[in-house]
DNA sequence: ATGGTCGCGTAGCGA
């Protein structure tokens, strides 16, 4: 089963590149981040022809996060726990079957957070804390589960080609890191570092000053997987080709690969 | 091509 992770950036302004990759590589479930749509306004038909089934947690303008399944859903969830009065788009979770255990996987797209210090920064932070404790609720369940999504967090300095240039930046601060350590730690496995761990793999590129060419990129988007997905991990694909394509997003898909 | 980000929404913010 293939589980991929994508922020689009807009996806009816992105629509036509979306569809060409889901063409191409059939991903199994497909987290989308960044559709800046209502729910009402999400090109759900153009999917379902694909066939996917199609769950949005949409908002207007910005943010808004998607989950799409070849299998029907199971069970939705829409919004992270632990704040009623946050009203930005950024979670959505669901079960699908998988041919020998259920697979639940839940899309996250994590606040930027610049500029750090700041409102922002603090929202980025305690929105990270709050994914913590349900990520710890989550692992109790000892099922299949992956949260997948744009967590604008640079794990390592590995993962940037600037190390320093990026120092005060909300995606790289000590703090950040240190947040998405302790998700981490709680007993998850970064997909990627699992299979592959190469230095310099990107799956951001800044549309300003070149970064794609100058290959000036961060990796931010990640597969975190429960022991039960991490056992049966066989390979994390990141889509690098994906950034150029014509009216490419700035991110591209990572995908993971699951015996399940 | 003497410029050099993009999307939303139609100014200026967010990333």
């Amino acid at each position: 089963m293939k589980i991929a992770t994508w922020n689009v950036n807009s996806v009816k302004a992105r629509l036509p590149v979306v569809l060409d990759w889901f063409r191409k590589h059939a991903p199994d479930i497909a987290c989308l981040q960044e559709i800046k749509c209502i729910d009402e306004e999400f090109p759900r038909l153009e999917f379902e022809d694909l066939g996917y089934h199609v769950e949005t947690h949409g908002q207007k303008t910005y943010n808004g996060v998607a989950i799409l399944s070849k299998r029907p859903f199971e069970e939705v969830r829409r919004g992270l726990p632990g704040d009623d009065g946050d009203e930005q788009a950024r979670y959505i979770e669901a079960v699908v079957a998988g041919d020998d255990a259920p697979v639940r996987v839940a899309g996250i797209y994590l606040p930027n957070g610049n500029p750090a210090p700041g409102p922002k920064y603090d929202y980025k932070l305690s929105w990270m804390a709050r994914l913590k404790r349900h990520a710890a609720d989550l692992l109790a369940h000892e099922e299949v589960l992956v949260i997948a999504g744009d967590y604008n967090v640079i794990p390592r300095e590995a993962d940037v080609h600037d190390p320093a240039a990026w120092a005060d930046d909300a995606l790289f601060r000590p703090e950040s890191r240190a947040a998405f350590r302790a998700i981490k730690w709680l007993g998850f496995a970064d997909a990627f570092e699992q299979v592959d761990g190469r230095a310099h793999q990107y799956s951001f590129w800044d549309y300003q000053g070149g970064a794609w060419p100058k290959d000036r990129g961060i990796r931010i988007d990640h597969l975190l997987c429960s022991p039960q997905a991490a056992d049966r991990l066989t390979g994390v694909t990141i889509h690098r080709d994906a950034r150029g394509a014509e009216k490419a997003s700035d991110h591209v898909p990572v995908v993971g690969e699951f015996r399940v």
